[in-house]
DNA sequence: CAGGGATGTCATTTG
DNA sequence: AACAAATGACATCCC
């Protein structure tokens, strides 16, 4: 009945997405693709899992009652076991697959993400909530679905066939990602509960910690979490006093509730017990919110050394989402990069996306805790259950609110890490107050940041002014580093959801715990690393809004974040100045050797202005400075970059001396158009921010002349002949050459050698420069290589056309007019090449960040696998010792099983040869227990 | 002096 | 077919 209800609604789920999205269709077929990374993540345990569980569904699906051959605790054991751990498998896998199909979206997301349209997985959510939903929906009515939801999901999940089959539709429709963070967090609550309940000591927990299985990363990693976990503990106390106090409360009847409710959760539809055990008891929501089964039964087993396995599941339930949010999102932050092949593999892998997912994953299942807990409803046990607090989001006039949590949420978003603590008490803190978080999220919220913040914003301020110096960039800093997540935020509040304002925090937390677990211990650099760019990022952010400061492109040219775009406003400025010393330069050449070293001077200190005036060729060009020369190129070029402008200018002035033959060169390119300057100008921008970083290293007056060279004056010092004087084998430039050698090429070529280039080098340069300037002049070309090589075909030809050239001048110009071409073809090649591999670098941290966490949640799995035998036995033993036979006598375990039927009644069967691996069957008695 | 990095150039391929 | 762009390979220069 349910079936076919819920069967239809994951249906139509399942087509909201994949119609939003193409990419999504990969997360349908995600159960087939993630053969690898399942296996890899359960090991060979998954396939026991999943042929055990086979066998089970089969049997519900026939309609029989499992058999009492079945009922043995093993096989109940097993059951159970195996239903956490392919609830763990789900988790894990699919939030990979979400993960790499955020990747695909994260580029576009981000530049809209702020106040755009949500996401479309958001917006997919949005819908599937509302299908599911329904607009009027109360969160009680949400809740109940969403126990509906996890029926559907279960009978299908029954019936799968595959792995991945017993996923709901619904957990798909609803964004796997979504489902499965949510389903993974359940797990772990579950397995945090079971620590409260159960606890092993800590030395367990440290053994297994020490098995060694991770590797260096993982090792690493260690370090961070039990940091983390020292720095929780005084809220993790709390947590832990009201867990025991719950725990305490309970009986065995409980006990037998629990179990009753428990086998049904992973055999049977969850409707048709959840309901009845959340409305018989109160406080049970809260044992079924962390551990369905066990948290009531051993109450006093549970020690305060649980506290730190409790964190450390805590902290593993964060991690996850840590990791992804600092790895990538950098990555495709950084401009530079940019190449098509950067952003396909960056794509693949961007951890941003994730990251948000993740953090809206969680902050779901908080919400959904929080708000379930009050109604009592049991449905919490199911991850799905927190997907469905989406919808009500939408019926909910949270708009308002969420925007301006948004805000504050982003602000915490950057300083999670240290902020645990909160995080914790949503998720634990008392259920009523949970509840009143949902409703008055606002309030909750702001108080909730603010004090976390204050902290992490210290040290926000602290690394982002270093790169801004202002204190005004406080909140700007936080935005932009909350780029990833902090960015959803708004969107997802605008899809109204009622639970919004908390997930922000709690995904913030998470985050950052993630990160700080992960930064602190695994590959630490990597961590540093994102933070660091999180850092550029906002910078870059600021830098484009309100425009660079010195000491910001700068460092962000250290950095190598400054797109070409930006490094263009940059040192746009300085470049466009360049060309007046160029020209300068152009127009003094004569006096160069003797003024060098006062004129480097000069221009530090007034030049500089210029640059920073920044514009113009046309005014910088004035000829009437040619004493600025071709030191002015040099200030200009170190204007850029403050720190070097003292080497630069010395290079300058040696550079003067020795190689006026270059100046000469350079010289004879000053003549170009202006027009074709200014082009070559924006072109450069376009192309090379690369560059510009390296501005600051003295770019030989050579090529900055090419670059800049504007017409107007060229005329003037286009016939220096003093230029011609120095070189004599190259005839005085040609008019035409002289003035138009500066042509975009010219420009690129000044920044791609100003790049990271010695002034020798960049002589040599020049000379090779000049070897093609040399020979147009020789043959008395009539135009500069620049425009030769920068012109369009037609142009060309029509150039070649006015000016009737002897058929060595022809040629000459065809091979000018190809080696430039190919000498930016090649600088452009080898940027890229340059910008692949960085990007792959990149990739490949962030997938050994992944590795090395995907290992750890598999050790924790099973870690929480061992746990649940463990508990899962001495509850069996406890309900089975609760029990009398028809004399009075307790019943033996290893004699008797219990047996749960479909309707949720719970039978004590003797164990028979062969259905049961403890004991032999002994006639035994029925005892009917019902709840 | 060898090795590495940066750059230019040529030849070739590709769109 | 012509052209531009991309790229591998080689040469050169410099450190």
């Amino acid at each position: 009945m349910y079936l076919k209800k819920y069967l239809t609604e994951g249906l139509i789920q399942v087509a909201i997405l994949l119609s939003l999205s193409g990419t999504r269709v990969d997360v349908g077929l995600e159960p087939g693709l993630l053969s690898p990374l399942h296996e890899m993540m359960l090991g060979p345990s998954a396939g026991i899992t999943q042929t055990q569980f086979h066998n089970l569904w089969n049997h519900l699906e026939d309609g029989q009652p499992s058999h009492p051959k079945n009922v043995d605790l093993d096989g109940f054991t097993s059951r159970r076991l195996l239903g956490l751990v392919r609830s763990l498998d789900r988790l894990q896998v699919p939030n990979t697959e979400l993960e790499a199909w955020l990747v695909h979206r994260e580029p576009d997301m981000l530049p809209g993400e702020h106040h755009g349209q949500p996401a479309p997985l958001e917006r997919a959510h949005v819908r599937l909530e509302e299908d599911i939903a329904g607009p009027g929906l109360n969160p009680g009515d949400i809740l109940r679905i969403q126990g509906e939801n996890e029926t559907g999901r279960d009978v299908h999940t029954e019936g799968g066939e595959l792995d991945e089959s017993p996923r709901p539709l619904s957990e798909w429709s609803q964004g796997s990602a979504w489902s499965d963070r949510s389903q993974q967090e359940e797990t772990h609550r579950r397995v945090l509960s079971d620590h409260q309940m159960y606890s092993n000591s800590l030395d367990e927990e440290e053994g297994e910690m020490g098995d060694g299985a991770e590797e260096e990363e993982d090792q690493e990693e260690e370090p961070a979490s039990r940091s983390e976990r020292e720095r929780r503990d005084s809220v993790s106390d709390r947590e832990s006093a009201q867990n025991d106090e719950e725990q305490e409360s309970l009986s065995l009847q409980d006990c037998l509730r629990l179990l009753e409710h428990t086998f049904p959760l992973t055999h049977q539809p969850s409707e048709e017990i959840l309901p009845a055990i959340g409305g018989a008891v109160d406080h049970e929501y809260l044992s079924a919110e962390r551990g369905p089964l066990l948290s009531p039964l051993i109450p006093s087993e549970q020690p305060p050394l649980d506290l730190e396995l409790q964190w450390e599941d805590l902290l593993a339930i964060m991690e996850p989402h840590g990791l992804d949010v600092s790895t990538r999102f950098p990555s495709y932050q950084d401009g530079p990069v940019q190449t098509p092949l950067d952003a396909a593999i960056l794509s693949n892998y961007q951890s941003n996306s994730n990251s948000r997912n993740d953090n809206q994953m969680i902050y779901q299942d908080v919400h959904l805790m929080e708000a379930a807990l009050p109604l009592g409803t049991i449905s919490l046990h199911h991850p799905e259950t927190r997907l469905l607090p989406l919808a009500p989001s939408t019926e909910l006039d949270q708009h308002n609110m969420s925007l301006n949590l948004s805000e504050a949420l982003e602000n915490m978003d950057v300083n999670s890490s240290p902020r645990t603590p909160y995080h914790t008490n949503l998720i634990s803190g008392d259920p009523l107050d949970d509840l009143n978080m949902g409703v008055d999220v606002e309030n909750g919220y702001t108080a909730f940041d603010m004090n976390p913040l204050t902290q992490d914003a210290e040290d926000n301020l602290i690394t982002d002014n270093t790169g801004l110096g202002d204190p005004s960039n406080f909140d700007i800093n936080f935005y932009p580093n909350d780029f990833t997540s902090a960015s959803l935020i708004p969107q997802e509040l605008s899809g109204a959801n009622p639970n919004l304002p908390i997930l922000p925090l709690s995904h913030l937390l998470v985050d950052d715990e993630e990160e700080g677990d992960y930064g602190l211990a695994g590959p630490l650099g990597d961590l540093l690393e994102d933070a660091t760019i999180l850092e550029e990022m906002s910078l870059l952010d600021l830098a484009l809004e309100e425009g660079f400061s010195p000491e910001m492109a700068a460092r962000l040219e250290e950095e190598g974040y400054l797109v070409p775009e930006q490094a263009n406003r940059n040192t746009g400025p300085y470049d466009t100045v360049m060309p007046d010393n160029e020209e300068d330069n152009g127009g003094t050449s004569w006096s160069r050797m003797a003024q060098g070293g006062s004129r480097t001077l000069r221009h530090e200190s007034g030049e500089k202005a210029d640059s920073d005036s920044g514009l113009s060729l046309d005014c910088s060009f004035s000829p009437a400075s040619p004493c600025g020369s071709e030191s002015s190129c040099y200030s200009s070029s170190s204007s850029s970059s403050s720190s070097s402008s003292s080497s630069g200018s010395s290079e300058g002035g040696l550079y003067s001396e020795e190689n006026d033959q270059k100046d000469e060169e350079g010289e004879i390119n000053l003549d170009m158009e202006l027009e074709v300057t200014i082009k070559q100008e924006e072109e450069e921008g376009a192309v090379g921010g690369y560059y510009s970083s390296d501005v600051n290293k003295m770019v030989p007056s050579s090529y900055q002349e090419e670059k800049l060279n504007g017409l107007p004056w060229q005329e003037h010092i286009g016939h220096d002949h003093s230029y011609n004087q120095a070189w004599p084998s190259s005839p005085t430039s040609v008019t035409g050459k002289t003035s138009k050698k500066k042509s975009k090429y010219s420009s690129r070529q000044s920044r791609t050698k100003s790049y990271s280039r010695s002034s020798a080098e960049q002589f040599v340069e020049a000379e090779l420069w000049n070897r093609d300037d040399r020979r147009a002049q020789s043959l008395k070309i009539p135009f500069s290589n620049e425009l030769i090589i920068n012109l369009p075909v037609d142009d060309f030809n029509e150039l070649l056309a006015n000016h009737r050239l002897n058929e060595q001048q022809l040629n000459l110009v065809r091979d000018i007019r190809r080696r430039g071409k190919n000498k930016m073809a090649a600088q452009n090649c080898r940027r890229r090449k340059l910008g692949a591999l960085q990007g792959l670098e990149v990739d490949v941290s962030g997938l050994r960040r992944r590795r090395a966490w995907l290992r750890r949640e598999k050790q924790e799995a099973l870690k929480s696998l061992q746990e649940m035998e463990q508990r899962l036995e001495g509850l069996y033993q406890e309900v089975m010792f609760s029990l009398r036979d028809e004399e009075g006598r307790p019943l033996d375990a290893t004699d008797y099983a219990l047996q749960f039927g479909a309707n949720g009644s719970v039978t004590v069967t003797p164990r028979r040869q062969g259905t049961l691996p403890r004991g032999d069957s002994k006639g035994g008695k029925k005892h009917r227990d019902k709840k």
